[in-house]
DNA sequence: GTCCTTGCAAAACGTTTGCAGTTCA
DNA sequence: TGAACTGCAAACGTTTTGCAAGGAC
């Protein structure tokens, strides 16, 4: 589903389709690089010079409620968001922070974790950290 | 192992032992709550009214640094802290937001995600997100 | 025309930093 | 004694809010 089809659908539930939400929405789809507001905000303003965060972040803040993306927060770094909100798995770097995909199978444990523990599951979320190939190669230098 | 003598085995890397250390390692140690710097800034301040947020941080970054405890960050809620360091994962209660404890075996992914990815993989995080009982309990009234 | 959204600025929030004074070793 | 720590206050970066003007429908 790209960012029209979208927008079109949310439309349906009196979201207004705007140009700004577009261009936020384009580039969370087709970007792998789970950006954070600031990368967005300058990508954004590219295309619309006079853009604020502040309608960044109303956007996103708006498609995570909707379920279109995903918002990924780390201790001390600033929340990155994932356009991709289907099932899977990331993998961060210690070094450099970049947030990688791991498209595997999901594991199929909820259910087995809600009879053990009386919580209704609803979702999980399953990180690696450790350092990207990149940074491997730089610690040997 | 209890606070002091965690306390003692990091003077013995040139940390000071202070009693604000303590109040806060041993508030960490007893409970089961995930607290944030705010609430131990709280219960600490019972103890210790003249203690200020500033130690809290300080003390918790040195903890986190030694690896004594965790830190756990969510998306627009601050962090929480978790006094045991040992690996388990979690449940979170999306309504009241409250940490729960789930101990189980680790999974032994890490070895199988390093070699598909190339990541050099040294930990990972595993937590599940629902509804806790008592949550579930006040939606069917 | 209505009311949702925008841009801007200010505020809020959690966390960190700088510094003078204090305490631990 | 001297380095590490404390309390305080100011600063910081991220995110949210308030409001008047603008735009979608």
């Amino acid at each position: 589903m790209d960012a029209i089809a979208i927008l079109r659908e949310l439309k349906s539930r009196g979201v207004r389709f705007t140009p700004q939400r577009q261009a936020i929405l384009e580039f969370l789809l087709e970007t792998k690089a789970h950006p954070t507001a600031e990368e967005i905000f300058q990508h954004v303003r590219a295309k619309f010079p006079g853009v604020s965060l502040g309608t960044i972040y109303n956007t996103l803040n708006m498609l995570k409620e909707h379920g279109h993306i995903l918002e990924l927060s780390y201790g001390d770094m600033s929340s990155r968001f994932d356009g991709n909100a289907k099932n899977h798995y990331h993998l961060v770097c210690l070094k450099c922070g970049r947030v990688l995909d791991y498209d595997r199978p999901l594991l199929a444990l909820e259910e087995e974790v809600g009879r053990e523990t009386g919580f209704q599951v609803m979702s999980h979320r399953l990180e690696f950290y450790g350092l990207c190939p990149d940074c491997q190669e730089q610690a040997l230098n």
